[in-house]
DNA sequence: AGACTGGCTTAGCTCGTTCTTAGTCAGCTA
DNA sequence: TAGCTGACTAAGAACGAGCTAAGCCAGTCT
């Protein structure tokens, strides 16, 4: 199978472990649910007023509430006042670094979409390089600099793990 | 706003134009549900027979069966047929070429919760390049060869909606 | 023939997410 | 002072995804 991962080391059979701090999954918890998907979409495209994340995601009041309190407690955003000219103080919400790291997930979702979810019309949307105008893309890379193809990748224990035992 | 992505064209401004057939969404529907992707991961991770699938994903055999179900309807995974001497025939799940390019999709939830979900642990488990032994990550590339950083992202309408009207 | 095993299916329950509808509250405008 | 608006909160119903417990079926082993 090409397309399976190597194991190696103690990872090695598989059945020999538990992928109970998986970090996929982990990440998953936080954009599982459609609602905290959509908001941090908007977030990307730029929405900032509660108002604006209620009509850009369609949601219901409530469930947009909840989730953006959810979505900063965890860190992903944070409230920040702001006041308009003649307007009451209000709280924008605003992508956090750890929300903004978030991008290459909703790149890769958007890339494999593209191909596969949009029955052959092709993206609706693409990024493009501000610099040079070129398409943008998502690749697999070593830290040797070298694109890495799907079967050339090998699973080992993280570092911190080793030490212990 | 350097996190935000700054839109182009018929996409400014974005309360003009709804998400309706949006990629990420689309695909987040695919492995949405936690069963959906851990089922996903643990092909990645060589499962194929539905008792590695049910004990190493802690599922219970309904779910798990219907979630098999669906993803091979998807065409993210195919049974194919086969026999271990002195068994009856059985069925195995395999990744398709639809499902292995799911791979940089798992890549981005593992990077960042890598980072972001493990408490300053580290990563449990990293990828490396069987060839040269690096660690392996993700980066944003566009056509022209440059990284681009996410303040460098632009949002154009893909080709194929350009030119109807 | 009868027991066993892997691979499921069925039934019934719980819990979480979302929806709709209906408020509340703070501060600006008239 | 009374109303308006943006940003929420509260309550209740609907739905879907997960669980457990139980059963079924095909083929092998004894």
């Amino acid at each position: 199978m090409s397309s399976t991962i190597t194991m190696t080391g103690p990872l090695e059979p598989r059945s020999g472990w538990t992928a109970d701090r998986c970090s996929m999954a982990r990440t998953l918890d936080v954009v599982r649910n459609r609602a905290s998907f959509l908001i941090l979409r908007e977030a990307f495209y730029g929405a900032t007023r509660f108002e604006e994340f209620v009509s850009q995601t369609g949601l219901s009041e409530p469930v947009c509430a909840a989730r953006l309190r959810e979505l900063t407690d965890v860190g992903i955003l944070r409230r920040e006042p702001y006041q308009e000219p003649g307007q009451r103080t209000r709280h924008a919400y605003l992508l956090t670094e750890q929300g903004s790291e978030l991008l290459p997930v909703l790149v890769a979702l958007m890339q494999w979409g593209d191909r596969w979810a949009q029955d052959g019309l092709g993206a609706p949307v693409e990024f493009h390089h501000a610099g040079c105008g070129g398409r943008v893309g998502l690749e697999l890379r070593c830290s040797g600099g070298h694109a890495v193809g799907g079967e050339e990748l090998q699973l080992a224990v993280g570092p911190q793990r080793q030490q212990r035992s």
